[in-house]
DNA sequence: AAGCTCGTCAACCCTCACGTTGATCGACCT
DNA sequence: AGGTCGATCAACGTGAGGGTTGACGAGCTT
């Protein structure tokens, strides 16, 4: 079987090719509603009509099915923050920026990038696979951008220098990512207003400026 | 073997009954270490060094291990909320004061409170049992109080009102959350210094009032 | 019609982890 | 010494779910 899906995937008809496509999509809304541990293959199986067996035509195991579910989803992102990081604008615009594309990328990802947020990364360091260590990389590397931005804004006066910038980074990190327990696309635009709404919180704060 | 299990918890020898939080203590670690699916009774009878069988005689299943683990976490933080809700001080000094009680109440619960929060409560909706109903009752609950105090602070004047108020929650809770991801207590007061950053940040932002 | 390819599915195996049972063993009485 | 009780553990049953196999049939080619 290893070998006739080798040989299909290699040759790529489209058919077969749209086909493994709609095996990975359904599998990313199964794990994102049910979580990768508790998710079946059946489940899967279901949720396009066919049988559990015939997915391995597709695909080799299920622990593929998740690689292949978030595939790019990490890099998507670090890539966004590197271009964000990488434009000549006001600390406090990057800021703005940042957020903006997060989230409405999260939108457009839907569901596997929630699928990726649920994985743990802290959990990932028990398993020792290359995939793993470069899934903690990728969002290492995201969380040095964030600091990176915050940093020059301290630097050049526009950002409060009185506070842990780790922290501070953990905050904007957390508000952004706890979406994954509540966001659902619709179709009205609201992860910009949402976006809008974090931007405006984490720069100008809550309060009114008011004595 | 229940009977003798019922039988032991009834009478509730001092010996039996710290032999029994032992064993729900070994749980929440490995549970907040691998997660609960992945987590086996094997690992937890490993960490206090007995037999997997022996979990028996204390508890009645992974599932029970699980309640007892994340009992009363629930209602210790709707609970504090509820008291700083009441008390009379300007909202500002609420959010602030709630900040820093919930990020004790996680250094002080820990881990257990961080074994409850990675149950995805959206997840938990999924089942249907008395104790998951309880669950999302009372983080409903808790959300509707930081809503409740939100609202207060537009309604006089000292927090802006051009933000929906639900999502500035959002972004308060995931803030507080998503600290299940990275933080570790330590020695040092660190969870002081953590609430206090999160709470001039979502208070009074980021940026420097300088033009 | 014969043969081939592609995709499917029934039936199976295998592992792993939850949960049970009954024997066992030390400690503490009597 | 013999009995009892509290606690433990070896051994087993069981079920769920991941992964494999081989045959079958629809549609194509020759």
């Amino acid at each position: 079987m290893a070998q006739r899906r080798t040989a299909a995937r290699k040759e790529g008809s489209p058919a077969y090719l749209e086909k493994l496509s709609q095996v990975v999509a359904a599998a990313a809304v199964v794990f994102k509603e049910k979580g990768y541990e508790t998710a079946t293959l059946n489940d899967v199986a279901e949720m396009i009509g066919t049988d559990r067996a015939s997915l391995y035509y597709y695909v080799g195991s299920k622990e593929e099915l998740l690689r292949d579910a978030v595939r790019d989803i990490a890099t998507v992102n670090t890539e966004a923050a590197r271009q964000i990081m990488m434009t000549e604008v006001p600390p406090r615009e990057k800021i703005n920026q940042f957020i903006t594309k997060i989230l409405l990328s999260y939108d457009a990802n839907y569901p596997q990038v929630f699928v990726f947020l649920e994985q743990d990364l802290g959990k990932l360091t028990l398993e020792d696979n290359a995939w793993a260590r470069s899934m903690i990389l990728q969002v290492r590397k995201i969380e040095g951008i964030i600091m990176e931005m915050l940093q020059e804004g301290v630097a050049d006066g526009s950002f409060r220098a009185d506070l842990n910038v780790e922290y501070v980074a953990k905050a904007l990190w957390g508000m952004l990512n706890w979406t994954h327990r509540w966001y659902k696309p619709t179709p009205a635009d609201q992860a910009r207003e949402i976006a809008d709404t974090f931007s405006g919180l984490f720069l100008d704060g809550l309060a009114t400026s008011l004595p």
